[in-house]
DNA sequence: GTTGGTGCTGAAAAGGATTGCAAGAACTTC
DNA sequence: GAAGTTCTTGCAATCCTTTTCAGCACCAAC
């Protein structure tokens, strides 16, 4: 039987609503039974019962978190972040994973709007018309995508693509195969947006490879293309992607960087840790997750005006798989104009 | 404003005592009442209030997870197992992490204990002592560790180690090193313990390297050491570790499976992308995950006696990293015996 | 010495569901 | 036809907090 606010009120000779204040509006109590009041509180090891404080506030201090898959190393960064901005704040956080089935999203989204006060929506397949609906009730953070008049956190997907295009061309790339992936990916058109500018303005030829699912196997599949297709260089829509390329030109014999460079996105973990190590492009998924637990809190409170826009860096870090372009061979010669 | 139960009773025509029986207890009404009611339920949406319901009946409808660390692939399987035999019972789950760290158990487990009706505790770190205290008020069911009296799933380390064992042995090998995990992992101590088993029975040598962390670096560090010890196979803690042994042993040119054979335990996905691919003792944490969840619910509607314990079988892969035994080197002859 | 604050406290009303109790209706059964 | 069951249903209490409202005491100012 746990200790309510009751037992703590008798236990300090103080009504009730003393109790209540002296712990969540310290300011409205008198000193002296202030401290008594949080004396016998401790000592007795009260905690307010969530539920009666839920029913009333109308909040339940929780938030969810709904992402495609939870296996993906990539998401693990986010729903961590998005714990320690939430445990920060007193908030306890609801997962639900889609298993990368869009059609199962409005269904988990309507679910969860029930029993918490926000959520954070990362990297939604559905169409925006699905997502807005329920927007309209429960405050949602988008995160890895945007839709019209509601907040999101991004990362600077585009730029992160030129970073990689401007290094491989400074290799002396001119021909750079793009494995895409999903077609309802945001981050995938962005990623798209942002090869075709930086490809376009240098002068380097762009082949569209896909669209492939985002996973190894995509990537295995996508590696013979990339080999016949005359690039020198292939970017691939995330690391998992890469590293699927990776194990099937071992598997060919293909040397890596020599023959081709490798370039993924993300930066997971495991990327670091492949034989060549692969040059990808960091995205701080983990600096995300707090900056929109962050904005949906703020948006919670109610205070005045909230950047309801976050659009946060991404940056190349430079490992093994991407090297100087081989020297055209003979009768190949000569792509550059 | 969200629809009560008043609206419903009011909308039907009859008392909200009723319209809670129709929902919950529907054998309690008139069949044609219930229809009514539940029909205009349906039509207004209504759906109960979680803190209402949870103020009266002192039950959450939540249930608590624990993971070491989310990033590793085999947790996100427990969690998903988890995940998909709570929702089926309607029930929700926090998921905590602990960063490998096991003084931060005693707290997350008290934290969550106020706000959940159980808890799923996996491969916790924590001594025994720490555990059993908040066990006392709230239902928990450990996964991958065992304490006297305490409810677990656990899966067969041993017989996985048994059958890892007797592969190797049958391909020639009489010497094999097994790279430790952590020591406070009761995983690692079933595997130890496997392992010393079936070597002494078989007359296999077995040559301890360790405590080295659960990590991919772990497996890096401990690589030049199964080299030199003589061994001409080595047994890993778990997959990241094998995959780190993997990449020191492909830097330094040793063949593998040819020269020395390396099996790793769980069977992460990533395991079998490897080049050459991973042979592995699968676990099945998915459904371990499924299973503590069913034993977690069965403890709290307490009817009638439960099954306390339950042990997976495990279940050896072969892909392609372990192989015949080489011909011992002239010189280093005859170590049968 | 009244009036008007200000500070602190307690009584009581929510908040939305569940559930024990009792009453009325409909049926048996003698 | 009366008494006793069995079904249905509604009333009202209850779960634990928060929060409004009113009251009391005390002090300053006129």
């Amino acid at each position: 039987m746990p200790v309510t606010i009751k037992d703590v009120a008798a236990a300090a000779g103080v009504s009730q609503s003393t109790v209540s204040r002296a712990l969540s509006t310290p300011d409205l109590v008198n000193p002296g039974t202030r401290a008594r009041v949080q004396a016998v509180a401790r000592e007795l090891g009260y905690q307010p019962n969530r539920a009666a404080r839920g029913l009333i506030t109308g909040r339940t201090a929780n938030l969810g978190l709904i992402v495609p898959d939870l296996a993906n190393p990539l998401f693990a960064a986010v729903v961590k972040g998005v714990q320690a901005a939430a445990r920060a704040a007193d908030y306890s956080v609801f997962i639900a994973d889609t298993d990368e089935d869009a059609s199962t999203e409005p269904g988990l989204l309507r679910a969860l709007a029930k029993q918490v006060d926000g959520i954070v929506l990362c990297s939604p397949r559905s169409p925006d018309a699905e997502l807005t609906e329920v927007g309209a009730d429960t405050p949602v953070v988008l995160m890895n995508r945007q839709v019209p008049g509601y907040p999101a956190v991004t990362v600077d997907n585009a730029d992160g693509m030129r970073q990689a295009v401007e290094h491989l061309a400074a290799l002396g790339h001119r021909r750079i195969a793009y494995v895409a992936g999903p077609r309802s990916s945001w981050s995938n058109g962005q990623r798209e947006h942002g090869l075709r500018v930086t490809t376009g303005a240098l002068g380097v030829d762009l082949v569209h490879l896909g669209h492939f699912p985002p996973r190894f196997d995509g990537g295995v599949a996508a590696a013979d293309l990339a080999l016949a297709c005359g690039a020198t260089a292939v970017v691939a829509y995330n690391d998992i992607v890469a590293l699927g390329l990776l194990s099937r030109l071992g598997a060919r014999g293909v040397a890596v960087p020599d023959r081709i460079s490798v370039l993924g996105c993300d930066d997971i973990p495991m990327s670091a840790m492949t034989h060549p190590a692969l040059t990808t492009v960091s995205v701080p998924q983990h600096e995300a997750g707090r900056a929109a637990v962050a904005m949906l809190l703020a948006l919670l409170a109610d205070t005045g005006p909230v950047t309801t826009h976050r659009d946060l860096p991404t940056q190349l870090t430079v490992r093994a798989t991407t090297g100087v372009a081989p020297d055209p061979e003979p009768g190949t010669a000569d792509r550059s104009r």
